[in-house]
Order: structure tokens, then sequence, then C-alpha cells
DNA sequence: TGGGGTTAT
DNA sequence: ATAACCC
């Protein structure tokens, strides 16, 4: 490959260390190896590979909890373990237990279907997602006690970085332990573990943490899941899924390319979306190696250079991405969809509804938001998920009272909401309405926002007596940093 | 397809 | 404000 004469030297001067390192070769193998190196290639030549220099390798953690929703229901109701169980939101099976997978339900399966499938399938609502997201933070605030840099990805899975704990905990490590050293969980494609590697030295710590983290979650919070222990978030992910209920896999190097090309199309790559797919679908690109082995010149011209070049890097099975502290969330909202909604009156009764459950949500919280969003998602045969929003700034005098009384400023902030309606939607004209949905975002810690700014002290209700006060009363159970 | 979330443009 | 992504 001529443009990539200089990436291909550094790979045949890094050959002999590779291979001198690859555990597949020992004295009683020969044949196989090129069919192994072709996967090497792949890899240095994409700078996968990287023995000096560079960053150090990360050991990064996915944690996956079995069928979220219905562990949570199972603990609210233990007499509904054993049984078939699906949680039912609207008409849909959005997700269900293991007896019920065996007895042919699949996640968003239609009601009709699934009890047709089923008949002694138990339904149970969870439109409300209270507990839920409850016990979802739960999860992550137990995890943030083995590292700090926890990453959420909807409300039942994490990412870890490992590294720095694993690193302490092999600095600590007697050599004579080292030698013994093993791994926790399954590994990936069965493959040879080589303890004179020091990348495979510390996944297996990372794996022994990752069972540290699946026991703490059983006994303290009573929930299974998944983890999978690899060198970035992309292959921690798609290693996580390997085996499944309550297990766990790792990821040694040397299988990575297996693991990608065991995909069946580019759609399973996760950042590869239903937009992405389709486009490349069209560029004839449907196997992770047509999009491995595809231009990127063109690609880049398709798809934008931002999108081409990190999802062409995915395909190799690298990704640099950071783990990301998700910390509080940057906002709440609360929807409800329906058949049909079509007049002013209705709106302003589901507003009142989606408005209070938030307000109580924001309280706890103790942040203030500052922004309030409407969507709508209106009745069309085509197009049925695009939606449509407004936003404005929540007036100051409105965010100053939201700690206390929501009584106060449900009727100000319903109007609010009320006005972003009529700028949406003409109601002078007949609508059909499917989906209704309140977000309150650009959250802010307490009233402090304009501390140490010229527009603080011009502000006569924040730098005196309204502040004083709202301090004494929100230092006494507050959360907020000081 | 539900009822949520995030970041990038 | 929308569009893409994730669960």
């Amino acid at each position: 490959n001529p443009g990539k004469k200089k990436s291909f030297c550094i790979l045949l001067s890094q050959l002999p260390f590779f291979l001198k390192n690859c555990p597949l070769l020992r004295d009683d193998q020969q044949p196989e190896y090129i069919y192994f190196c072709f996967f090497a290639c792949d890899a240095l030549l994409h700078d996968q590979v990287v023995p000096e220099g560079g960053p150090p390798a990360r050991v990064i953690v996915h944690v996956d909890l079995d069928c979220f929703y219905a562990q949570v229901e199972m603990i609210s109701n233990p007499e509904l373990k054993g049984k078939p169980l699906g949680v039912q939101q609207k008409y849909l099976v959005v997700t269900c237990n293991y007896e019920a997978r065996k007895l042919g339900v699949k996640k968003l399966m239609n009601v009709r279907d699934a009890k047709e499938k089923c008949p002694q399938l138990v339904l149970v609502n969870g439109e409300d997602l209270t507990r839920y997201r409850e016990m979802s933070y739960k999860v992550t605030e137990l995890l943030e006690e083995f590292s700090p840099v926890v990453e959420r990805l909807g409300f039942d899975e994490n990412f870890v970085d490992l590294t720095e704990m694993v690193e302490k905990r092999l600095q600590q490590l007697q050599s004579d332990e080292l030698s013994a050293l093993t791994v926790s969980g399954h590994v990936y494609n069965n493959q040879y573990i080589n303890l004179h590697d020091i990348l495979h030295i510390r996944l297996l710590v990372g794996s022994q943490i990752a069972t540290e983290m699946r026991e703490a979650m059983y006994n303290q919070l009573g929930l299974t899941g998944c983890a999978g222990v690899a060198s970035n978030k992309l292959l921690a992910k798609l290693v996580s899924g390997v085996f499944k209920p309550n297990q766990q896999t790792v990821l040694l190097p040397e299988s990575s390319q297996v693991l990608i090309q065991s995909l069946n199309h580019v759609k399973e790559m996760p950042g590869i979306g239903y937009k992405t797919a389709k486009r490349l679908e069209a560029l004839g690109i449907s196997s992770v190696h047509d999009l491995q082995t595809f231009s990127s010149k063109i690609l880049e011209k398709e798809l934008g250079i931002s999108v081409a070049q990190r999802i062409q890097k995915l395909s190799f099975g690298e990704d640099n991405s950071p783990v990301t502290p998700s910390g509080p969330p940057q906002s709440f909202s609360e929807e409800d969809s329906f058949k049909k909604c079509s007049s002013e009156v209705e709106v302003k009764n589901k507003i009142e509804e989606l408005l209070a459950s938030l307000l109580n949500r924001v309280c706890q919280d103790g942040r203030k938001p500052h922004t309030i969003r409407l969507i709508i998602r209106r009745y069309s045969s085509e197009n049925h998920c695009s939606r449509e929003s407004r936003q404005c700034p929540i007036p100051s005098h409105i965010i100053q009272k939201l700690g206390t009384g929501n009584c106060d400023v449900i009727t100000p902030m319903v109007d609010i909401l009320m006005k972003l309606f009529r700028n949406m939607v003409n109601v002078k004209m007949p609508f059909h309405l499917t989906l209704l949905s309140v977000c309150l975002c650009n959250l802010k810690a307490l009233n402090t926002s304009k501390k140490g700014t010229i527009d603080y002290y011009l502000t006569p209700s924040l730098s005196t007596t309204s502040r004083s006060g709202k301090r004494s009363f929100k230092m006494k159970d507050s959360h907020m940093e000081d």
C-alpha cells in the first residue's frame, strides 16, 4: 500500500518484538501464523499496538446490568421471582427477565405478540421510571467507590477507567504473587495468557476488580450484571456481552481483531447508529471489513471528516475517547406518549402532570434549572420519530422560589409552557399530537450563578437579604459543595 | 416502539 | 433548535 509506506516500516521494525511476545507462538505450534499476522498488520498500520511512546494503554471495564427494569421489579415484589416477567410501557414489553426470554419474549415486543407467545407472562407497568432511576444512581455511586471516573450510558450501563487502580495494585504485588496471578471470569477467544506480557497482567488485574464490582453490586444492591474488561470503551462494551447473564469477559489485545470481525454488520458497532448505517449501506459498506478497507478520502467527503475518521477508527477497534465522569444529570425530563391529544385543555392538563413530577425531582436534586423546554411529536404517517421543541430562560424570580413550595411556581411555569406551545402549534387550526415532554436543564448550583460578577452586586435580591436567607436554609440539607 | 439521556452542529 | 448518538 504505497500511501502507508511509512506505517509499514514501523510494522516491520516492530514485528520481531510482536512475535516474541505473541502467546500463540509456542515451539510446538507452527503453520497457522500467517493468518494471525494479517490481523496484526491491520492493527499496527492503524497505530493500535504502540509498545513505546504515546499514551499508556488503559484498562477499562464496562458494566451492564441484566434486564435492569425487570430486576428492580423483582426486588420490589419477590413473588415475581421465578415467573416469566415483562415490564410494560404503553403497548410494549420494553424488557423482560430471562424466564420470559426462554419462552420467546423479546425486548420491545408488542404486548399482544408477547402474550400470544407466552400466555403465562406476568406484566408490570414500567412507565414511571422513578425507582429505576434511583437504583441506577445507586449502582453508579457504588462503582464510584472503586474509582471516581465512572461514565453512565443509559440507566443500566457504566464505564469505569481502572488504569490507575490497576497500577496501584501492581505496585503492591510481590514477585511471587505475580507469577500466581489468574484471570477472573472468561478470556475472550479462549486466548492463551502470557504472564510476561505487562498488558496481559494489567487486564487480569482489571478482571479481578470487575469481579469485586459485580460481587458488591449483588451483595449491597441485589443486582446481577455482566462486565467486559479491555483497553478502551468500544472493546470493553463489545466484550461485556459475549457471555450473557451474570458473567464477565476480558479481552487481551491479540484478540481484538477477532472480536470486531465477529460483528455481522457495521450497525452493531456502538457509535454507528441508524442514519450512519443507512448512509454506509448506500456506499456499499455493510461489514466491518468493508469499512476498514473503504477509501478514507471518499468516506470523509460523504460523512464529513469528523464522523468518517471516528467510525473508521472504530472499525479497527480503536477508540481513544476518555471515560468522562457523568456526575449529576445535565437535565431532568418527563414525557408521555398517547394516541391523540388535540385540544389546548388536554395539553395543559398533561403539562401540569409532567411539571409536577419534574419539580419534585428538581427539588430533591438541590440545583436549580435556568432553562425550560417543551417538546412535542405531531401525528404523521412518515417520520414518526421527529420532534419539535421550544425553550426559554426561566425568569429569575421563579428560580428563587423553586426549592420551597412548588405550588407557587407551578402556575407561572405552566403559563410559560403554554406560550411555548402556542409558539409551535397554531391552536386556531386543528392539531394532533402523540407526545408531550417537558425538560428542565441548564442546571446551576443554588442561586450563586452571578457570584463574583458585576451583575451579582447590581441585583438587590442576590446581594442582600434574600441570599443570606436562602443560604441558611440550603445549608441544612443540601449536598452542594461550599 | 417507550421514557428517558448525551454531545455536536 | 435540531440532529445524531446511546440505553
